[in-house]
DNA sequence: TGATGTTTTGTACGATAGTACAAATCCCAT
DNA sequence: ATGGGATTTGTACTATCGTACAAAACATCA
């Protein structure tokens, strides 16, 4: 019954519906779920707060709606980008490009939506610590496929890796995205401004460098751990 | 029935009191801040409401007594491990050790309160992620002197390594942290119960290992990122 | 024991939460 | 222009929130 494409293809005035949940996805990515009231959106919208009940039904059903809404557009762009990867010969340059298939469409946008996937990535690291129902449920069916592809596609760079360390180190990898999206002064604060937390560009190359320096550490699986080789060449 | 501790000094019952602090820990580590309510706090400490108000005053004020009460021992403990590790003389060996005493502290118990500093830990990564106001200013007064102090000792280590770059992955490191403590089941999921995520030493262990590992990454200042060598063997 | 200060209990209050719903408004096909 | 569905508004209801406060219960010492 909502759908009324009579004449123009989609929504004669979608400016309300589109406001309220550009307003929410950022004030839940700021002050967590259950901080934001849905009063706050609507005023932050300019909307009525009758208004976010109509479209969405419940606060709940808002949020369900901001993770569909991104959901597809980013996993897409992560799977093109990880074949894109997938083919690259050389291992180590292979190894860097599937990192970076993981990472960038975290931080730039996962759809056309304005505002990039950044502030979604964020939403989405503050509803895992909130430890918010709706979310769990969302994630655990929506990203689990794309991390054991992920995971899949860099055991094959690193065939000599346990899949077990690598499941680990992509966990790393996804609280450092996320830490680094959720507190970017803290990185500018700690280096006295010599660097910019919320610099995107920085944030991803540091991150990917760092990352795959950490899958590339040694197993650790052995019971006697092994000394480790140099990984740093004393040339300075 | 039972022995004096003492005679006057302090509190007399101090059960009450820490069943609240301990109840309130739990609870906004795993729900967040908000979504906690004081009658919550009351019931899973089997007091009555009016109780928290009696102790602390305000929700606010219990949680800074949380923070008061762990940051002491945490950065105490911190302080004694990192200045045991300054201690080492391998330049390698000694990157571990700082690495291992920033992290064990944050998982082990900062204090000798019950439960460990693991559920602190989870509940600074917590409201972090909320953006709580009160937790903010606390962490910026308490752990950023810690920080820095780390980032020195991982510096002296590593002194080929700009400083931005240190500060970089050190956020990477606690963003890993805090997210490993927020989300151990992911990692058990993942692995398909190969790894426990819960388990603290596996936790520790594998990110050490890895933080060391994105330490030694080269650096990527240069405008042209110098070809990497490879870090790997090929003799797998 | 009885007085005294501390802690716990019970309850109440104002504010605000999420949501429901009727009335008002708007847009477009007719 | 106009009728009718889609949307927006305004408001109200109930539940629960944080907090306050008086009374009860308790522990300690003269």
């Amino acid at each position: 019954m909502v759908r009324k494409p009579t004449s123009k293809e989609t929504a004669r005035k979608p400016n309300m519906r589109e406001a309220i949940l550009a307003a929410a996805e950022e004030l839940f990515a700021t002050n967590g779920f259950n901080a934001v009231s849905v009063r706050d959106i609507a005023q932050a919208a300019g909307a009525n707060p009758g208004s976010v009940t109509y479209h969405f039904k419940t606060k709940d059903g808002l949020l369900l709606e901001i993770y569909r809404r991104h959901c597809g557009p980013m996993n897409l762009r992560r799977s093109e980008l990880l074949a894109a990867a997938r083919r690259v010969r050389d291992l180590q340059d292979r190894l860097e490009a599937v990192v970076r298939a993981y990472v960038v469409p975290a931080f730039t946008s996962g759809s056309d939506l304005a505002g990039g996937g950044a502030r979604f990535t964020r939403l989405r690291a503050v509803m895992s610590a909130e430890g918010n129902e709706v979310a769990r449920k969302i994630i655990a069916q929506t990203f689990d496929d794309t991390s054991h592809a992920f995971i899949d596609a860099i055991h094959e760079s690193l065939p000599h890796i346990p899949r077990t360390d690598i499941v680990w180190r992509s966990h790393f990898l996804l609280g450092a995205l996320y830490y680094s999206l959720v507190t970017p002064d803290r990185v500018s604060r700690l280096s006295r401004g010599e660097a910019d937390g919320g610099d995107a560009a920085s944030a991803i190359e540091q991150l990917v460098q760092a990352t795959v320096a950490s899958f590339q550490a040694p197993p650790l699986d052995h019971a006697a751990p092994a000394r480790r080789r140099p990984v740093v060449s004393s040339k300075a």
